[in-house]
This record gives structure tokens, C-alpha cells and sequence, in this order.
DNA sequence: ATTCTTGCAAACGGTTTGCACATAC
DNA sequence: GTATGTGCAAACCGTTTGCAAGAAT
């Protein structure tokens, strides 16, 4: 019935299962198998990957859970999520350096201001890495859901 | 170059033709239309919003031909592109604030050393705008694709 | 017992692709 | 004349959704 409480290197099965607790999520072998899995690895993996690697251990698991679950890690903010900021590919005639905010809500995208380059001049260890462009993104709420989101609570 | 709150009424068909042609790009109509709107809009268009507009001129434009315009656009440098970092989207265990650099060959995801919050903290030009997460990408080559990269040229 | 989660499979939607025809150079 | 771009439609693929069965609390 349940599984072989196996221990993964040094943390151990009740640590994350305090951990998932901790953001109010309920337990199951899936979700400690999908952080675990997560939580070791360091290449950010996408759902696809992170589905494979957890099926060697749980072969019945199913894609549509692995990919139900990170978004509810994500939601919970037990994990961070790379890519895809926008739903669909936005594009800008603008090519000048300079940053976008993002609304969350309407989706719409703003430029910042100032310019954009001595920021990410700034961020140390690139060590090796050849940087061609840089992209940063402010996501939240413009002025106009700020005021909806702000009364309507949730 | 102006644009956005000024209106560029200034620059002509040539200037949009010669603009095209200083990117290595054989001048069509349809290319014309997709970059003009692109140039006036400020929303950030998708492609299928640039679709819509474009199509209100000339009615015969199919859709695929402004995914694969905006994409060459993209790729010779002539419009930016914010959203799809990666192709699928990708997950980190690590909350903690930090950057990542993503590589272009390969889509290897590094994370970058230093803190992550006083490069965006500095940006300027919020005005109203509720930032809830910021996220910094620098796009480029990983030291292993950079060696295959240098010496295949291209 | 009730609520939340899983698994499966079908649906979805943005994007890409293949190919015949048209156009740019 | 040759290379390149366009239009159309089908294919693709990552992701979401609906629902019945199963598990967590």
C-alpha cells in the first residue's frame, strides 16, 4: 500500500513532505516524487523531462499530472517556472534596449522607462557563458487591474 | 527614431523599403504591412493581433506567412521578441531570486551567481505599475555549444 | 464521508511545415 | 532565370480539460 519510504541522499521523505504540507498542499507519492525529482535536478527540467525521469520510479504515472502538478507548485510558489511569460509570442518593432512589465491579468506589456543595459551589466557569473541578449521582466499589475484586482479581493 | 506618443508621419514607404533592405531582406508588401504595424503599434502585438490589423488592408494575407515574416524579423534583428524564452516551459526548484541564462543551441538553463534583486531594482519607469516578480534572462551561448558555435562559423 | 488528486484520452491553440504558385531581384 | 516569399491546409506538439475511479484527510 504504501510505498517503500525511500530516502533520497541526506533530506529525507518527511522533510518534503513538510515542505509540501507547508504550502498547503495535500500529500501524495506523486507530488513527492515530481519535487523530489525537481529538487535534485539541476537542469531545469521541462514537464516532459521531469515526467520521464519520475516514471523510472513510478511507471504509472501520468503526463497530465505531472504537468497539473508543477503548475500547482507553481501557483503555491513551491517552484519557479522559467519560461513562457506571456501566453503566446509577443513582438515589439522597438529593438532599442529596454525592459517590459507584464501584466499578469490582461497581459498586457509596457516598456520601462530608464535604459536598460547597466542592470544586467551588473549581474555576476556569467563565467563562460556568451551573453547575445538580455531580456528582463517586471510581472504584475498595470494601473488599470491594479485598481479591479485591488477591491474585487482575491 | 521616434515613435509611440509622436506620431511619425515623417517616414514613408521608402524609408520602411530601405529599412527592410539594410537587414538583408527581399521587400514584399506584405513584409511592408506587418513592419509598419508592428513599427506603430504599442501594444506589443501578437502575432495574430499583427494578422488582424495587417489583414484590414490587404484581405488576401494569410496568417502563416506573418508567423514565418515576424520570425525572419526576429531573426535578422529587425523586431524583438518578448515572451518564449525557451520552446516549452521550464521549472527550477530554487525560489530564491536569481537569474538564468539560457542557451540558444542547446536550451540549457543556468542560473546566474549573484543575488537577483538589485539589477531590476534599479530600473526605472515603474509609474503605477505593481511588480509582483521580476525575471532576468541573458541569452546566449553555453561554454560547450560556444566551441562547436566558433569553429562551424555560421 | 467529503474533498482533492490521479489517470486517461480527447480537445485545444499557437506555431510549423510542405508544396504549388507567385513574386522579387 | 533563379532564388525567395506567399497562401493554404494539414500536421505538430506542448498544454489543458473533462470525467470516472482512487486516495488523502
Amino acid at each position: 500500500m504504501k510505498r517503500g519510504g525511500q530516502i533520497v541522499e541526506g533530506k529525507k521523505d518527511k522533510d518534503f513532505i513538510s515542505t509540501l504540507r507547508a504550502h498547503g498542499l495535500q500529500v501524495t507519492y506523486q507530488r513527492l516524487a515530481i519535487y523530489q525529482t525537481l529538487y535534485f535536478s539541476m537542469v531545469h527540467p521541462s514537464a516532459e523531462v521531469v515526467y520521464q525521469q519520475v516514471k523510472k520510479r513510478f511507471p504509472m504515472i501520468s503526463l497530465g499530472t505531472v504537468y497539473k502538478t508543477l503548475e500547482k507548485f507553481y501557483d503555491v510558489g513551491l517552484v519557479d517556472k522559467v519560461s513562457p511569460i506571456t501566453e503566446v509570442a509577443r513582438y515589439d518593432a522597438k529593438t532599442a534596449p529596454h525592459h517590459h512589465m507584464v501584466c499578469l491579468q490582461c497581459q498586457s506589456i509596457m516598456d520601462t522607462a530608464g535604459s536598460a543595459d547597466e542592470p544586467t551589466m551588473s549581474i555576476a557569473g556569467h563565467d563562460g557563458f556568451h551573453v547575445l541578449r538580455r531580456q528582463v521582466v517586471l510581472q504584475g499589475y498595470c494601473t488599470k487591474c491594479k485598481a479591479g484586482y485591488m477591491s474585487s479581493g482575491s
